[in-house]
DNA sequence: TAAACATATGAACAATCATTCATATGAAGG
DNA sequence: CCTTCATATGAATGATTGTTCATATGTTTA
């Protein structure tokens, strides 16, 4: 039994007392880390996930994306809003066409770096 | 307008040609975007974030984690079961109780990084 | 071995979310 | 202006998922 300044059993809800407290002590606020799982949830999504491995290549305009990812222009425009929302991409108009692309380096590093990581495995 | 090998309209849908045909060429394999999207989709709910931040600090048995997150065991239980299935912690039996910790250093440094970011934002 | 305790798990439910369909907006060209 | 084309968006739908409840598994102790 790991020993915690006496304190090994359950109370309550078999809390390890001094642990808990400790912990609790140091936990960032919730606030935060609700922001970082909204965060990693957008990259939580194949289709997502592949609109954003294209831009790291090119800028791409609605229909050509949907026709790469072989998805209807709607579903397209869909995914391409939260992707902006989460200032992940950013838009840029030319006449009829709206051209998407990466919002800066580090959401391309980002993805490099988690493309490597996969192939690693 | 920009141009691309003289193709600059669509043609069925739109197509950019030459463009679509260069990242089509290049796009990673769709099993790995996929496993891309798996992987992040497991940080992106904040119980699971909470939990790995907790983890962080200090090895946890499972009534020790409900305690702090202010949730039941069984919600508890199924979100451990999910982490461990995506090899971000481990399990260690000691008696009647569980204790679970992060995996690795990489996933350490993952998460350390992660609310760096944020906290710059 | 029976009881108590910590954890795991299956089923059910509610909530969230991605896609589709229909339609609206906004720009270019006749 | 009216039409055509590219994109955006609201509503509806089907699928996925987090939590809860009830219960099972596995371990210790009386």
């Amino acid at each position: 039994m790991p020993e915690q300044n006496g304190v090994e059993v359950c109370e309550f809800l078999c809390a390890h007392e001094s642990v808990v407290a400790e912990v609790r002590a140091h936990m960032p606020d919730e606030d935060t880390l609700f922001e970082l799982a909204e965060f990693y949830k957008v990259f939580g999504d194949s289709t997502r996930i592949r609109i954003l491995t294209v831009l790291c290549r090119h800028e791409m305009c609605v229909c050509d994306l949907a026709t790469i990812l072989s998805m209807n222009q709607s579903a397209i425009s869909h995914q391409l809003r939260i992707l902006k929302q989460a200032r992940l991409i950013t838009a840029r108009r030319e006449g009829k066409q709206v051209f998407y692309s990466l919002a800066d380096d580090h959401v391309h590093h980002l993805l490099d770096t988690a493309i490597e990581h996969l192939a690693e495995r």
